[in-house]
DNA sequence: CTGTATCCCGCCGGATACTG
DNA sequence: CAGTATCCGGCGGGATACAG
């Protein structure tokens, strides 16, 4: 049976989840020009909680997108980095983003008119 | 100021939101191909509920991706068709579903790795 | 610095029933 | 056929506190 996100039951609508995830698209986004720290991560992605941030970032590395590496220092150190599958994704979600920065405009002009009528 | 979905403020967050909502995905994949009624919506999208297919279609609508066109006629038929901003998504929401089912397998072992240790 | 561990509230989303 | 209305359980996710 051939993979069909249109059948609940297969995994590719899983993976289609994952991807979809807010956290996820914006983490990736992130690690897209090289590894980076927890906190670097925390930083730069506005909003995200500490809780969140560790959820997406252990989701992402049970799914072999991301590796997590520990250097054992004081104050410890710990580097999060795309692997080759993380990075084939990488041009898909920087897709999404340019479209979402390209079309906002638009998105925000059909909503101002559905929203006054 | 430039649009970045890494601000929590801006709009492009609210964009890449519903990009990534799962069943706006399916629903943009499904019409991808040409208008469909909303009852061929429901049986496609398997495992949608009646709320949420609704829902979905009136976000998209209000984002200017779907258009809603009413056919006075007994039965009621009311059609859903992609709008041009909306067919600007689907080369990009196609690249996310080839992905996901292109990859699956390698998710799939990455995941059963990560469990078992 | 990089996490776990709770608490807890809001809302997502399924089930069901009803309407034009 | 194509919805709307309502109820409500589950859990996503923020805040806070604590640990290695």
């Amino acid at each position: 049976m051939e993979p069909d996100p249109f059948n609940r039951n297969c995994g590719s609508r899983q993976v289609i989840d994952r991807i979809g995830d807010r956290w996820s698209v914006l983490v990736v986004l992130t690690l897209a020009d090289g590894a980076k720290r927890y906190g670097e991560l925390a930083q730069r992605i506005d909003g995200i909680s500490q809780k969140m941030l560790t959820q997406t970032l252990r989701g992402l590395e049970r799914d072999g997108l991301v590796t997590r590496t520990v250097h054992a220092s004081v104050p410890p150190r710990v580097d999060y980095e795309l692997t080759g599958l993380g990075h084939s994704l990488v041009d898909l979600v920087a897709g999404l983003e340019a479209w979402a920065t390209t079309h906002l405009g638009e998105v925000e002009a059909a909503r101002a008119r559905y929203d006054t009528r």
